[in-house]
DNA sequence: AGCGATTGTCTCTTACAAGAGACGCATGTA
DNA sequence: TACATGCGTCTCTTGTAAGAGACAATCGCT
């Protein structure tokens, strides 16, 4: 194989060509159900993770069988099933920073009355990984489970922090640098508001995946310097000074408790 | 012992014996770390769930890569990881009756002090969903996702109302039958409890698992007659009938708001 | 040091699962 | 009625993944 020619290469991100293993074919099934958030017919499915359509109906049943998919109520579509959320809740059992994180958000939400969320990397990706919304009227959604950009997140800037520039680079692939506004950033100006934000100990943006809010966010370390999490809120853009700041200091405050050996 | 060629068939009812397939294995290991509860040797893992070693490593490395497991603090031991839980929590979000469930369980305990459960039926076994401690000195813990056999619960009795009596045989072994004390439940009590409870539409059961506690269940329905769930409060056994009556019909009330055309 | 047990990686073989595709059965719609 | 489309099951072939086992490295124990 030359890899002379890029051309081979970046056609087929996704060459699903031949023989594939019946676990990735599963684990392309859980994240596409993850993706489209909704039961899906099998056909449907087949199509989506680009499978065959006799491979998919076997993997189906095994996984139904096994609990970790159900049919959905009208009785020809799958989503996830009971075993994931029981494992799913083994995780956060085992996982003290997600137990308490997920407190502590919920708690921060309801006394700043602004949306709180705990963020988290996931396979390189950011993770929102529980989230509270505020009590404003117009409030900013964001599902859990959502996968966005690391450089569009005050968080991914936290993140990141202490890795060196070509984990970075690794992690980021050009489509990251461009915002919803089609606006572009520049990588070495990521990177150096990740060392910025390392030095400050938090980080905000404004402005950034959409007009109207900027996000506080503050890390949490797993051991000194390894940055596990980030909480962070999301305001209104036009949130005074004052209060961003005063703000800030809550979330450090907070996240100091979440941190072993910050 | 009995004659000599029943001896290679009667030694495993676990012959995993030739080549099994990987997902399966994969099944295996998940079920594997839901009962340790607790993150384990790759090796030791391999043993218990009987697989080659090679394989476990491969297949574990593939689980980890997708973000299925985690390798845990200390480096060489696996445990569930973040994904899971975001597919948990996806099937939370798309499963009205768990997300009103929870909440009603963990409003009922607070209201009354009792420990209150949601139940469900998982893959023919009875499986605790949701559990709210109360607020008792001495707690009755039982752990989320614990799974107990049928005849051992009230919920247990109403979760297969409406089936036939093999239906209910095939769920239920002789093991199942016999209580933690010893003593033997004849399966035809059994089948005549679940009888009367869908016919009275709660059941109470008293010292079955242990000596000290009854539990209050009532059924929540998902379609008419079709039992979905069952939301039950554990109560010290000397619970006066007047309280247990009016604890039923609190139950009874909740249940009715989470049944869909119960 | 010596010894046994465990851990992570690697190679090679062959049993078997992934996949192509046909089939019958429901739909819908002209 | 004919035709198209989608569903669920089944059969057969062959590419390949599961598994046996060897290997070096590391740990714990005397």
């Amino acid at each position: 194989m030359q890899d002379g020619n890029a051309l081979a290469v970046s056609a087929d991100e996704k060459t699903t060509a031949s023989r594939e293993k019946g676990l990735n074919r599963v684990l392309e099934i859980l994240d596409f159900l993850h993706t489209t958030q909704r039961a899906i017919g099998i056909g449907d499915l087949a199509k989506g993770v680009n499978a065959p359509r006799s491979t998919t109906y076997t993997l189906v049943r095994s996984l139904v069988d096994a609990g970790l998919l159900e049919m959905a109520g009208d009785g020809n579509r799958v989503y996830f099933g009971k075993k994931l959320y029981l494992y799913g809740m083994d995780y956060v059992r085992g996982n003290d920073l997600l137990r308490r994180g997920r407190q502590e958000v919920d708690h921060l939400s309801r006394e700043t009355g602004e949306t709180s969320e705990l963020c988290m990397l996931q396979s390189g990706r950011y993770t929102i990984v529980h989230s509270s919304p505020g009590t404003r009227p117009f409030r900013i959604s964001s599902a859990t489970g959502l996968q966005i950009p690391l450089p569009w997140t005050a968080s991914g800037r936290l993140l990141l922090a202490g890795l060196e520039r070509a984990e970075v680079e690794a992690m980021v692939s050009e489509d990251d640098l461009v915002l919803p506004d089609g606006r572009k950033l520049r990588l070495d100006d990521f990177i150096d508001d990740i060392a910025k934000a390392g030095v400050t100990g938090y980080c905000v943006t404004s402005g950034l995946v959409d007009a109207y809010t900027k996000c506080l966010a503050v890390p949490v370390f797993s051991a000194p310097g390894k940055v596990e999490a980030t909480m962070c809120l999301v305001v209104p853009i036009d949130t005074s000074d004052e209060r961003t700041g005063s703000l800030i200091g809550l979330l450090r405050d907070r996240a100091a408790r979440l941190s072993i050996g910050g």
